[in-house]
DNA sequence: AAATACCCTACCTCCGTGGTAGGATATAAC
DNA sequence: GTTATATCCTACCACGGAGGTAGGGTATTT
């Protein structure tokens, strides 16, 4: 699997922020009782996405958490990488030489390494896809089809 | 991490049977030895490639195994699905509900699922570099430099 | 018959994932 | 100023898959 369940919990609960308006915060367990997440839990990943600059929180009663940006201007490759660390298709492109898996990926027999060629236009492919999407497409998508009756499935 | 080692090992032994001649074939431990890989887990890497119809192999002495069709018709994606499995970017794409991660990718609440619609497009990103990507590249790529003075790095 | 090499299955260890538990701190309402 | 609310922080834990190892069976050549 290419994404744990932190990068499915945080966007979603990106997406509700981009929900609600932004004048009054969103409380994590409204958030929880909506989407049936555990709180603790979505407590740990709302950490990381505040620690990036993307969420702001307000403690105490009627604290909560709203987006630090409009929704047109978070990128989720933004998003993603707060929730999951660094994109990478292949252990070592992450760390540098302190992996398990044995890496071929220097140069060292003088000959150009088949598989970073691979790993790098993966990665890129990836990498382009979240950079195009914005949490604002995802609030928008999520509305449509919102109160319709199913006439296009 | 997006991929295990199972594809970078198998990837790597489609490269070096790539860059044999298709006459004679290739025993493991040779490509064990070429890069420095676990011959008795190689055997489970090449069962898959084998099962998926990408590679033959021979029995006995002077057996092993070679490219079941010329690198130029191999595309990337059909190796890494079958070292791989399924290339989903979340849990629930692949398993039918019968998955940990709690998922709202049926549009149960009568609106569109936002999460799905970036996984999917995640999911066409990465397999599309992989379609574009043909095995005769990357052999052609490691034969780039090769015996080559550095001139550029 | 001996060496080579594919083939198959069972087993094992380590570590990240996906949480839970329990508290400390800050703010608002009364 | 106490109570309720809600963010924050850290430690802990069980499970499963990753990444192998081990050991044998079978086919083919010399």
């Amino acid at each position: 699997m290419i994404f744990s369940s932190k990068a499915e919990y945080g966007v979603r609960l990106m997406v509700e922020l981009g929900r609600q308006s932004p004048e009054h915060p969103t409380s994590l367990k409204a958030i929880a009782d909506a989407e049936g997440l555990p709180l603790a839990y979505l407590e740990q990943v709302v950490a990381r996405l505040r620690k990036a600059g993307l969420v702001m929180s307000a403690r105490g009663a009627h604290g909560g958490y709203w987006l630090a940006r409009p929704a047109e201007k978070i990128a989720m490759d933004e998003v993603v990488q707060a929730l999951e660390g660094a994109i990478a298709p292949m252990e070592c492109f992450v760390h540098d030489h302190t992996e398990r898996v044995l890496c071929s990926h220097e140069p060292d027999a003088g000959r150009g390494c088949a598989t970073k060629l691979l790993w790098t236009r993966v990665q890129g492919g990836i990498i382009r896809s979240l950079q195009t999407t914005t949490l604002a497409d995802l609030v928008e998508f999520s509305r449509r089809g919102e109160r319709v009756p199913a006439a296009t499935v």
